[in-house]
RNA sequence: GGAGAGAUGGCAGAGUGGUCGAUUGCGGCGGUCUUGAAAACCGCUGUACCGCAAGGUACCGGGGGUUCGAAUCCCUCUCUCUCCGCCA
């Protein structure tokens, strides 16, 4: 969430920026600065009083001490007046402090002076655009048609034992699963990315940390039993990881990446979005995500965004960098690149990638600081971005190196595959 | 699942009703000494909120209670550790 600081002291910038969502957020931070001087005037109350108590109690203990009985007791009921007063305006600063929360989280992440306005992905800018689309001409095969032919993906076995989305991957198809998931991991610690093996369930002080709680509730697989959420991407147990750590500034920047199952229930979806691996309840995902020093937080985005490309140029992929868009901008996010995918025979583009920095929005919610040159806490700026998601992945491979006697691997993955072809 | 112990500042670890926001050690910062460094010695060193400031208030796992006054007593929740049981 946003600081209140940066509310007080900038908002005509921040309320400039959340328009670029589209979205009016006069009434919303109207609503947050009335709370909050309500708030100052009422803790600036309620500390007097508060003092005046301590005082009060610091007195009497001197006059039992000074065998005063009489007189301590008199002052105790005064005490007993004060106390009623301290409460009903305790409770009275809860209830805005309270308000005050819920106001500041429903307002999302301020773009990133860079972020073109607009209302949906149509508008998003297309940064790059590389490699060559193959032309397969009337011949094609989507990939579900051809996980089907060399039976690389069971989706009928999958809705048998779990449920639509949920697939079933087989021989070459898993054995390709897990050369991707290793070629990608490999590539990362390369890069100076640790690697971490976190827990695929989290508690809702997790969710909350990065924002998928409140505003995702209803995207989430929820273990009422355990009040235990399956993760929708590793960015929440590794972003978490560092939540409420006050870091020293040689600490940073910090590089973690990890492979883990992600869960989604895609409330809504529906149509050709849903077909084959187009869109999935559980996908494998490499995800990698930094901490850094303000200062060095655009710079940190570019290199992530850069070795995402550097992974899509290795599979031989043709693909496009898009900078999002307000409308299209995701509620924690201040600034995003997605990386999309040729699909050979769907014809269109698929998301693989979004890589975000989301400056001090998540932070602030984790309370993850670190010791600035002033020796200060100050908030981390927090970054992620997927390196990469795998069904997608695997679609495009299938579709785009398509060809009459089988599916080329590409040559950065077959000492991972053990194979260079399907057939 | 049963029994017991515990949760205190960046870390370690004292403190069982009245200047305790908290002894001490480590770490960090500054200084003395030194050609430089180390060692030694001296000093400083939690966070948040309100306030121009002086200063005030809150925080000793979370929540509630007792009391004029709570880190300290009571209740409750969460988590951690030890032992037992079960188990990959």
């Amino acid at each position: 969430m946003l600081t209140l600081q940066a509310l007080r002291h900038d908002r005509p910038a921040v309320e400039a920026a959340l328009s670029k969502r589209g979205l009016d957020a006069a009434p919303l931070l109207d609503q947050i600065l009335e709370l909050d001087l309500q708030r100052r005037t009422t803790q600036k109350e309620v500390d007097d009083l508060k003092a005046e108590q301590n005082a009060a109690s610091r007195a009497i203990g001197d006059l039992f001490k000074a065998g005063k009985k009489e007189e301590a007791e008199s002052r105790r009921a005064e005490v007993g007046l004060l106390k009623e007063r301290i409460q009903a305006l305790d409770e009275k600063q809860k209830a805005l402090i309270q308000q005050q929360e819920d106001a500041l989280l429903e307002l999302p992440n301020r773009p990133h002076e860079s972020v073109p306005s607009g209302q949906s992905e149509e508008d998003n800018e297309v940064v790059a655009e590389e490699g060559d689309k193959p032309n397969l001409g009337d011949s094609a095969k989507p990939h579900w048609e051809l996980a089907d032919q060399y039976k690389l993906i069971d989706f009928e076995a999958g809705v048998k034992i779990s449920g639509a989305g949920f697939p079933v991957y087989r021989g070459k198809g898993a054995k390709l699963q897990r050369a991707l998931i290793q070629f990608f991991l490999d590539r990362a610690d390369a890069a100076g990315y640790e690697e971490f093996i976190p827990p695929h369930v989290v508690n809702a002080d997790s969710g909350r940390g990065t924002g998928q709680l409140p505003d995702k509730e209803g995207q989430m697989y929820h273990c009422t039993e355990d009040d235990l959420y399956l993760i929708p991407t590793a960015e929440v147990p590794l972003t978490n990881l560092f939540r409420g750590d006050l870091l020293k500034s040689d600490e940073l920047p910090i590089q973690l990446c990890g492979y883990t199952p992600c869960f989604r229930r895609e409330a809504g979806s529906y149509g050709k979005d849903v077909r084959g691996l187009n869109r999935l309840h559980q996908f494998d995902k490499v995800e990698i995500v930094r901490f850094e020093k303000p200062e060095n937080s655009y710079a940190a985005l570019d290199g992530m965004v850069e070795h995402v490309r550097g992974l899509l140029r290795e599979l031989e992929l043709p693909f496009r960098t898009l900078r999002l868009c307000g409308g299209d901008l995701g509620f924690t996010s201040a600034l995003t690149f997605d990386l999309e995918v040729w699909s050979a025979a769907q014809e269109r583009w698929l998301e693989v990638s979004s890589v975000s920095n989301f400056e001090t929005y998540q932070a602030n919610r984790l309370q993850c600081r670190f010791r600035n040159a002033e020796g200060k806490p100050e908030l981390v700026h927090t970054l992620n971005g997927s390196a990469l998601a795998l069904p997608r992945i695997v679609a495009a491979l299938l579709e785009n190196h398509q060809t009459a006697d089988g599916i080329r691997i590409p040559a950065a993955l077959q000492p991972y595959t053990g194979f260079d072809r399907i057939a």
